[in-house]
DNA sequence: TTTCAATACCTAAGAATTTTATGTATCTTT
DNA sequence: AAAGATACATAAAATTCTTAGGTATTGAAA
């Protein structure tokens, strides 16, 4: 399992870039996306990614859509124009800040 | 400025590594170290660096030494042993957390 | 057939870390 | 003499996450 304290910060933009691949996807379905891909080591609590996800909504960043498959509900998000737009800007800022962290890291670099 | 909403959790690490390069540094060196390094696109502040440093220091990975430069104190921060392996360790999760997070955005790199 | 695991949603208290806002004081430059 | 840089520090609030619950459906194993 994966010590998440460099993770903080990071959720947003998972979610944001998993969607933009996937067009739409439920919240179970986005833990379990992120656990195939990093094989295991890291795992979505839930109380963080339903409050995130929420949060996203609220911002206008992700639409939903309540889909049922008998009796069991499946809320679909998917991304909206300022969603596609938030989806650049937070993975740029990755990519920022881990240049940053490099700059720090490994000084003769620059 | 930066946005430093990915930047949480980095902050030891930070302090860690530059400690390890510098032999000792004092807070306030700290900071002016991580502007010129990231020419100014990281700026440490006070409230989050102090804090830090001291509880650093309270786990045992920092010791301190208060020099005099006239009336004015400074507050030398140097790596203890175990203050050595956190640093390696730490420095470590950093690039499997950056491995990770690439997972996650470039799937087809696996 | 019943019970357990997986699927699927959710909230709330607490912990950890950071920002923002102060406070104090010394030294240097204008 | 005043302003800005140096140098320490703390405390309230904000943010984000973990931990710990809660509800309910579906499928598989015992």
């Amino acid at each position: 399992m994966y010590s998440t304290e460099l993770l903080k910060g990071s959720l947003k933009t998972i979610i944001l870039k998993l969607l933009r691949e996937h067009g739409q996807m439920y919240g179970y379905e986005i833990t379990q996306r992120v656990k195939e891909l990093t094989e295991g080591d890291l795992v979505l609590t839930e109380g963080a990614l339903y409050p995130t996800l929420h949060k996203l909504e609220a911002d206008g960043l992700l639409s939903t859509e309540k889909v049922y498959q008998g009796k069991r509900m499946r809320k679909y998000y998917a991304l909206t124009p300022s969603g596609v737009e938030a989806t650049v800007q937070k993975l740029e800022e990755f990519e920022d800040y881990v240049r940053m962290m490099r700059l720090i890291f490994n000084p003769k670099m620059s």
